[in-house]
DNA sequence: CGCTATATTGACCAAGTGATCAATAACCTA
DNA sequence: TAGGTTATTGATCACTTGGTCAATATAGCG
């Protein structure tokens, strides 16, 4: 029955939107032209009218799903009780290790466009800037901390402690979604803190 | 002209050496029974004559990759001769890291069974090990240190200590893969060795 | 009520996939 | 040299994929 109209960007928006219900359900090799469709309850042709290759749509995917999620640039204001600089970094940590778990569906889908990007540079692009992007943030708690106390912390510049952060962060992640059982955030939380509080001056 | 033969087992091997070959120039994606069989030099068919399905094949290619390079078990030796057990930590992980750089084709195709392993039961289970595998062979290095100095290091286990050293090293993989210019291993190792040196008691 | 514009369909295509299998050529043995 | 064995081939099948497109039903407009 064709011709039946629907609003033009709410038609968009629902072929992106079963895009992803297909994703959580079976990854992003599972996103073809014809599930995506059936999901929608559209024909596949329809998919292309809107979307002119399914390549596009992932990027379109990876755009919304970028900037609906994965950043948790999102309320910063529960930091700012805290006046302590170290206190303050691993409270952010924490915040974001916390909040992986509820989110394996799109950490996996993250994962699988990381993989997909070593090969298509559009996507490679995309995801190199959301983490850097996401390094980025960690510098302005970073370098409050450094510069707290130059002396204790030299030989520490801002990017390089931002960078580890992030990077203890992305390898939870990984833990996450391969063996999410397995898991725990408070001894993933505890060990850091305790290595970090560790006055290992020999280590090194 | 059928009928030319081969050493059974070096036909297999073959199969394999080939399979890798295809993988490290196109991924795992480029790894498809013709593919394969253009790259050994025979017909398909023949691929599917002595590995029952591409399916299988792939299981083993894992297995020749998680045997011959992936588990980086070999050589503890360079260890041996120190003597701190805090260098002896940053040391089996900086080996670790810098080696990280030289098998960038490898570590890609680990990530690419990674994600494959999500809906893939058997895969995920061998790459779940050798991830376990991975992050024991940390724990007789994080004993030692941990015991070292009970007191000092009190809060942290061995086994939440060998879990963060791995987690750094695949955080490195992770950088290593998406922007191999932008890596630097002596950045990483500096700034890990900064902040654990640092007397942070402030921090968590 | 027509007329135009367009959103929508479903058939269709070419390409590529895993897998099967009869035919066959080379090997081994006697 | 003959004959059985088997490794090897390449054609072939069924299926899925991205993508195209003529046909068409609907909506909006006069």
């Amino acid at each position: 029955m064709p011709g039946r109209r629907a609003p033009e960007e709410e038609r968009r928006e629902a072929i992106l939107q079963a895009a992803f219900t297909v994703a959580a359900r079976g990854r992003l090799g599972a996103v073809t032209a014809r599930a995506v469709a059936a999901e929608a309850g559209i024909s596949a042709g329809l998919v292309f009218f809107y979307y002119e290759s399914v390549d596009k749509l992932l990027v379109e995917l990876l755009d919304w799903l970028l900037a609906h999620t994965i950043v948790a640039a999102d309320s910063p204001d529960r930091l700012s009780h805290v006046a302590d600089p170290g206190a303050r970094m691993m409270l952010a940590i924490r915040r974001d290790v916390e909040w992986l778990p509820n989110q394996r569906e799109r950490v996996e889908l993250f994962f699988d466009y990381w993989v997909l990007g070593t090969r298509h540079p559009v996507i490679r692009r995309k995801i190199r800037r959301a983490l850097n992007r996401y390094r980025d943030a960690y510098q302005p708690l970073a370098r409050a901390l450094v510069d707290s106390d130059p002396e204790r912390y030299s030989g520490m510049t801002a990017e390089g402690l931002a960078s580890v952060a992030a990077g203890f962060v992305e390898g939870c992640a990984l833990q996450v979604v391969m063996d999410p059982a397995a898991f725990d955030v408070e001894r993933s939380m505890a060990t850091l803190a305790a290595l970090v509080r560790a006055p290992a001056a020999s280590i090194g």
